[in-house]
DNA sequence: CGTCATCTTGACTGTGTGGTCCAAAATCAA
DNA sequence: TTGATTTTGGACCACACAGTCAAGATGACG
């Protein structure tokens, strides 16, 4: 037969992953990424074929651990406010990796290249709509348990948040704290829930100035 | 004495700035720009330096152009929600430039480059500082007149508001509309103001499906 | 052990990059 | 007219880029 792959295709895909995640997709160049996937320029072209190739597969493979976690928190029928507040952290956990502040690499890769590569825009809208219909499953089912007021629409509501979470992103680009992610997170939830029935009370504690300092 | 110059560098910066904002950084070649601001190389390099300087002059004057557009909305003592709504419809419109979904220039910026370049870094947090003051002055006021309900704490609002704007530039690189730019911002200031007195009503008219369609 | 498909290595190609330099033409003030 | 200065266009540079090719190394099978 022949020789077997040196190397997991998997666990390859998802350090280049890592590297375009930090650094976008014009300015990582092939040999930097041959560098940090560890394996020679040949196996990288016959695996994975070009560098947009490569680049839509590491998308896919973002999206992929995106929707699971995603489902974790808000799989379930009978997902409400808390499995939103879990969601949310598990996300900005998400957006601080990998190696601190690298933001959501769908919402960079829509920002560089969705105006003009229909591949990443299909995808940037089916991870914005898998976002917005997960939340929108949960915001109905909170209001059916009462931890939401009805009066909201369930639609715009959960277009808010994947607003909200999209900005996280381009937040933490520009300097944001983990802390600062996730008041801004709890401001959003708060101001969905009925007054007085706030996470962490409608007025909060009084904000720390370290909160919006940089790195 | 000596011949002076035949363009407006402002004038010029201007296009550089519409094409840089429209490509980002990297994937903008001199030669795209040169054509684009119909001027010669020679004369690029001694009007604005090297590409780096150019492209944070660019950022400077998109900039400035925001902050008239801040100022011109939440500039007065006495905004409050109206004039929120307005800053917000031309911030969309803003968004929508040039030629169809840019989105805003400072969240592609960050995210670009964010994490490497400094000056760049530096502008995007001084952008989202800018705003957030100006939203949060502008939501206190509200809250003074009795638009907004006094339960919100005006800091985590406006950073909220401030997330849900930023957020906007990354969905309209996926192919959000206009409109479901404008239902999404309706929403989150319909989250800020009491219950029934909302813009357009808490539950909002039916949504068509054309909302979020491609293009 | 030999075969042979596959992996790996490194050299190679053509193209495009940002940036510099030069010289001719154009334009103004003195 | 003179002289300073800008604009223009092209030539040029070294370099990095994405992508290809041709051996050589490797190892699972018959």
């Amino acid at each position: 037969m022949a020789r077997i792959k040196a190397f997991d295709p998997d666990e390859v895909l998802q350090r280049a992953m890592e590297l375009f995640w930090r650094s976008g997709y014009a300015s990582t160049s092939l040999s930097a990424l041959l560098e940090h996937m560890g394996i020679s320029r040949q196996s990288l072209y016959d695996t994975f074929g070009d560098k947009n190739s490569l680049y839509l597969a590491a998308l896919d493979r973002y999206e992929v651990a995106f929707t699971e976690l995603v489902d974790r928190h808000l799989g379930n029928a009978d997902a409400g406010v808390p499995a939103l507040i879990a969601f949310a952290q598990g996300y900005v956990s998400n957006l601080v990796l990998p190696a601190e502040r690298g933001g959501c690499m769908m919402a960079a890769a829509a920002l560089e290249l969705g105006l003009h590569d229909d591949g990443v825009a299909a995808r940037a809208k089916a991870h914005i709509d898998t976002l917005e219909f997960a939340l929108k499953s949960a915001i109905a089912e909170a209001q059916r348990r009462g931890e939401i007021d009805a009066s909201h629409d369930p639609t715009a509501a959960a277009r808010v948040l994947v607003a909200v979470l999209s900005g996280l992103g381009v937040m933490v680009r520009s300097g944001a704290t983990r802390t600062a992610l996730r008041r801004t997170i709890e401001g959003a939830i708060n101001a969905l829930v009925p007054p007085l029935a706030g996470i962490a009370g409608a007025k909060g504690p009084p904000r720390r100035a370290e909160d919006r300092s940089g790195r």
